[in-house]
DNA sequence: CTGCCTGCAAACTCTTTGCACGAAT
DNA sequence: ATTCGTGCAAAGAGTTTGCAGGCAG
């Protein structure tokens, strides 16, 4: 799916839930889609800024909930206190995450098995099953021998 | 493991780390393994209170990483705010958690093959597997029909 | 025009930390 | 006697919310 198809998801999406199409948010979803890499409210924040400079971190806060129920962006908790969020790109929906601990990278990996597991297990519970997320921490071994590695900061 | 077996194990390990053995210590021990459910930092505090009243929010804080670290109680981060723990009974290392949006309940899985995949996974990447997770959000079936669940508080 | 949306700043939740006192070794 | 552990309260990080004014429909 396109930038420009997602945009315009984004403007459907509003539309048929009554939610009004905003300078901010369309900033917003701008500042999103420009990233390939995984990023924070906060940098979402500065990005859209650089497009629309009266975009508030509250307004960040309000359409992130949005862009996710959308399925434009998906969120990813990997429990260090922030969230991290990834613009969806293709039908890549079942995805685990490799979290580097030494390079502070994610990594994003298909999955499908997950959707299978989620539901197996489920059902012996009398449960339905809604996501399932898959998440390993590592460290990285060139990191950890050279005390450096190109995927860090 | 028993948990006299258990509380032995916790003595040895603040021991060895040299760390000193408290009562206040002891009672947040004695209070976690005094629950078979999941609770929470502040839950593990009224329960440690009423063992021994001098514990402080603070000392519970401050113990929970070193339960934790030395393989005693199983932290579980659903994604929720609040972190949830678990006195670790046997062996059962490689967990998945099933999580009910409605009855807020939470199953754990024996799943050894997480274990598995992210060695296989993390060594595509040149990676060493520290530890993974495995979530599954599911709605509760009775609940969405008749409105309760047995498990539901 | 109506009412949702916005920015601002304060509030909130969970957790961490600095300090001076107290207790374990 | 040392030195680590403790309670208290304040700080901290990330996120949410109440309010008065602004803009989309």
């Amino acid at each position: 799916m396109s930038i420009a198809a997602s945009r315009e998801k984004f403007r459907r999406f509003l539309s048929q839930k009554g939610l009004r199409v905003t300078n901010q948010r369309l900033a917003i979803f701008d500042a999103a889609f420009g990233r390939k890499e995984h990023f924070t409210a906060e940098q979402l924040l500065d990005y859209a800024r650089a497009i629309d400079d009266s975009v508030s971190r509250a307004t960040v806060y309000r359409t992130l909930p949005i862009m996710t129920e959308s399925a434009l962006l998906r969120e990813v908790d990997i429990g260090s206190g922030e969230k991290f969020y990834l613009p969806i790109a293709g039908n890549n929906t079942q995805v685990a995450q490799v979290v580097c601990i030494d390079c502070d990278k994610i990594f994003e990996i298909s999955a499908p098995f997950m959707e299978w597991y989620g539901s197996t297990v489920s059902s012996k519970l009398g449960l339905t099953p809604v996501s399932q997320r898959l998440q390993v921490s590592a460290h990285c071994d060139e990191y950890r021998r050279t005390g450096s590695c190109p995927r860090r900061g």
